[in-house]
DNA sequence: GGAGTAGCTTAGTCACGGTTAAGTATTCTA
DNA sequence: TAGAATACTTAACCGTGACTAAGCTACTCC
């Protein structure tokens, strides 16, 4: 049995921890978290199940930290956004981020809203806290674009539906990027506008 | 320990079966299907565990007769529409039809489309199908009501688009029903006539 | 060149939870 | 009123899969 450990100083660029977050996203987009065991991770990283627990407490933490992960992204661009250019002009751009970012990591959406009732409560807090205040920008920045008043709640779940629009992109088949890409922000323009 | 089995004849107007399916759903949507035990579903139901057993061969034929009805019930709906109205008139009451579907059903659209990976494959097969035929009688009358030629995958990129947006009802807070049956009818309309 | 450490291995252990078994009470039917 | 059918009960089984233990190898850094 040869093995080629060690001919591989650091193949890609990817820490071998990063590696595992997104070959196990992948895994748990294609099967769900729940179907996927800690042997498969492994395997598919070339390793055997258990070498995992050197990178991570347990198979729920390396979720929480994928799951906590988009949360702190999405946010971390939604504010440098809002830093750039004022609220009331930041909608258009965040569009054009969030609909780069379904597009270009559809497992990760996935795995976003399905598996996120399989992480720690902790875990579960915290990103919803995340993606709470992800939203509040997004229902400020359509406020603040918008001279009559506006019902808040109402508002609120227009962004969420917009998300659920852009999130789509796990079912949009194989589109041209661009074309997808192109015709979400479209979409999404024309829905949060008809409110 | 006294027991009251046989005091409720038939307390609701729901069958046993019907009753289960539904307690289960919203089992399911709040805590997802891995996380939600056998015993969960009959403590709830106020029977104990096993006693599922004489309703459904095992806890993932339960979860795939009720993934299929869902599917079934919108497909059959959107027939019925289509069969009243011309295809090109029948986006409107099928987005209607949609909407009040997912303000009503929100533990079974949360089910839909996190606990599929759950159901036997066959299940998943059936579902898939349904699915799919749903999709195209949408995409069919978006492509009957416009004179022009339109890409076939971006139509059906945007008709899943729009169930993302109806589909966020789960996140859509408590807002008044009619006022969010207002509000994603308008987006959905808005959303697909962009396109 | 030896010690530390990162990263892995295989061989378990152990709890959880779906499922089966076997038996009981109630109602329905001939 | 037998006895079939329905709907349950509790107790037990047992496969699966997360996780632990203990030890090996090969780099890196003084």
């Amino acid at each position: 049995m040869i093995e080629l450990r060690g001919s591989r100083p650091n193949a890609g660029r990817l820490s071998r921890r990063d590696e595992l977050l997104s070959i196990a996203a992948d895994l748990f987009a294609e099967h769900g978290f729940a179907r996927v065991t800690v042997d498969d991770i492994g395997n598919a990283a070339g390793v055997s199940g258990p070498a995992l627990y050197h990178h991570f407490d347990s198979k729920e933490s390396l979720l929480g930290e994928m799951l906590v992960r988009i949360s702190e992204s999405l946010l971390s661009k939604a504010i440098t956004i809002v830093d750039e250019v004022s609220l009331a002009k930041a909608l258009d751009p965040m569009i054009a981020m969030h609909v780069d970012f379904a597009v270009d990591n559809r497992s990760l959406i996935t795995v976003h809203f399905r598996d996120l009732v399989h992480a720690r409560k902790a875990d579960q807090r915290r990103v919803k806290d995340l993606q709470s205040a992800y939203v509040d920008i997004w229902v400020d920045s359509v406020v603040a674009d918008h001279s009559e008043v506006l019902d808040a709640r109402e508002v609120r779940a227009a962004v969420h539906a917009v998300f659920g629009l852009i999130n789509s992109t796990p079912f949009s088949g194989r589109l041209r990027r661009d074309a997808l890409v192109s015709l979400l922000r479209t979409m999404a323009v024309a829905a949060i506008t008809a409110v």
